[in-house]
DNA sequence: AAGTATAATTGTACCGGTACAATTTAACAA
DNA sequence: TTGTTAAATTGTACCGGTACAATTATACTT
C-alpha cells in the first residue's frame, strides 16, 4: 500500500478512535511530517484524500479540522456498490435471485460498450440492511473481464471478489439517478405496492483503462434508503 | 486565478471545442509542460482537477484520455445549486415566492449551527429548466454572513452574488437525499398531485472555515429531474 | 503468424525546497 | 474594554528533481 494511503487510513482511524467531532483540530502539517517521517507533499496527498472523502477540511493559516455530517442513518451514495462499506455496524445481506451467463440486449450491450453476441453475467439480487429491504438490483458483468461468478461469490461482495481474486481494479463510474414509480414486479421484490415511489440508480463501472465492465440497475425501497453526499467546494 | 485552474479550464475548453469523445487521447504530460511553460506538478494538479470533475482519466504508461458520459439530458447533481452551471444550453429561471428575514425554527437553527434568536433570510422559489418545472426550494441563509438579499438577487443566482459581491466562498456541503411522497402544498407548486413521488434533497453549505451559512430543502419534480454523478474510483 | 522477451513511453509516488496568502496571536494604542 | 497594527503560525502554489510501475511498441524467437 502506498505511503499516503497508509497515512490517510491511520489519520482516519485516529479520528474515529478519539471520537473527534466536527471542527476539532488535528495536529499541524509539520508535526505530521515528523510523526510519520515523510515529506510534506506526502502528508499533503494523504490529507487531500481525506478531504475528498469528507473526513477533514483544511484552512490555510489555521489548521486541519475534522469534518462530520450529523445524520447517522444515512448511507454514503458511493459506498453502496461495494466501495468502502461505511455502513457503520449495520449488516448488509443479499438474496440471490439469479446468476447466469447470457447474451445482452441492445441497451445493456450499449452501456457496456460490447456487442450483443458477447457474453455477460446477469446477477439479480435483493439486498437488505439489518434485515430490512434496501433495494432490488439487476447487474450485468462483461464475461471477458469477469470470467466466473457463482451464487456464493454473489451473495457476498462481488467487488471484493473481482478486485482480490481477479486483480481487477475499478477506475471510475457514471451514476444516473431518477425518481419513478415501481412496476408490479419490482414492488413484489421490495414488499411494496405498484406505483409506489422509488429511486432508480443506473451505474456503469469502468476499469482504470476506461473499459466498462459492470452495468447495474438498482431500485431502492423509498422508505429504507436515505443517502448522504459530502461534496467539496465549487470544484468537485 | 491560479495557474493550475487556468490550465484546467483551457484543457476543458480544448476538449469541448475539438468535440473530443470518450477515450480520445490528449497530448502527453511533457508536451503540456512545454505548451503551458509550467512545471510537471502544476500540470499534474490541473489534470487532477479535471479528473475529479469527470472530464478526463489518466492511465499510467499510456496517456491522458477524455471521459464523457453519454446521457445528454441528465444534470450533474453538483451543478444545481449554483456550483458550475453545466446545464449546457438550457435556461434556468426562477419564480420567487418569498424573500424575508425571520427567526429560524429549532430544526433550521440546528442545521445552521446558530440559535433560534439569530436572524436568517428565508428564500422560497420554484425553479424551471427551459420553462418546465424542475423543483421547489426553501432555503435559509445566516444573516450574519449574508446580510442582504432581495427579489432581484434571488431571481438570479444567489451563489454568484454571495461569492462576487460579498466575497463569501463555499468550502464544502453535505447533501441528504431521500425519496418521498409530495404533500398537497408541494404538489401545487410543482403542478403535480398529492402523494406523487419526489426526490427531496437537503443541503447544508459551509464556508471554507467550516461554518454553515445556507440550509436548503429542495423538492424535485420526479419527471423532470434526472441526475448524473461521475465518481472516481474506490476513494472519493 | 504467434507468442516472448526487451526496450521505450508515460504517468505517479515521493523528496525537498521557496514564496506566499490567510488566519491567528501578540503587542500596542485609543 | 475595544479596536488597530504587527508578528508568528500554518496550509497552498509552484518549482525541479529521482525512481519506478504500468503500458505500449519493438525486436526476437519459434
Amino acid at each position: 500500500m502506498l505511503k499516503y494511503q497508509q497515512i490517510a487510513n491511520e489519520i482516519e482511524q485516529y479520528i474515529n478512535e478519539q471520537q473527534l467531532k466536527q471542527g476539532d483540530k488535528l495536529p499541524v502539517l509539520e508535526q505530521m511530517m515528523n510523526q510519520y517521517a515523510v515529506s510534506k507533499s506526502t502528508i499533503t496527498k494523504a490529507l487531500e484524500l481525506l478531504e475528498r472523502k469528507g473526513v477533514i477540511f483544511q484552512l490555510r493559516g489555521s489548521g486541519i479540522f475534522v469534518r462530520r455530517h450529523n445524520r447517522p442513518g444515512y448511507m454514503s451514495l458511493f459506498s453502496t456498490q461495494g466501495f468502502k462499506s461505511n455502513l457503520g455496524d449495520r449488516v448488509l445481506t443479499s438474496d440471490v435471485i439469479d446468476v447466469s451467463v447470457m447474451k445482452p440486449d441492445a441497451l445493456v450491450a450499449e452501456n457496456l460498450g460490447i456487442g450483443v453476441s458477447d457474453d455477460v453475467y446477469r446477477v439479480e439480487r435483493v439486498r437488505y440492511v439489518d434485515g430490512e429491504v434496501l433495494c432490488h438490483e439487476e447487474s450485468y458483468y462483461v464475461k471477458a473481464i469477469v470470467p466466473y461468478l457463482n451464487r456464493e461469490i454473489v451473495a457476498d461482495s462481488i467487488f471484493d471478489y473481482v478486485q482480490s481474486a481477479l486483480g481487477v481494479t475499478i477506475g471510475f463510474s457514471d451514476m444516473y439517478l431518477q425518481v419513478d414509480r415501481l412496476t408490479e414486479g419490482e414492488a413484489g421484490h421490495l414488499g411494496l405496492q405498484e406505483n409506489d415511489p422509488t429511486l432508480r440508480i443506473e451505474t456503469i463501472f469502468h476499469l482504470t483503462n476506461g473499459k466498462p465492465f459492470d452495468y447495474s440497475r438498482i431500485t431502492y425501497h423509498y422508505a429504507h434508503s436515505q443517502f448522504v453526499i459530502q461534496a467539496n467546494g465549487p470544484y468537485m
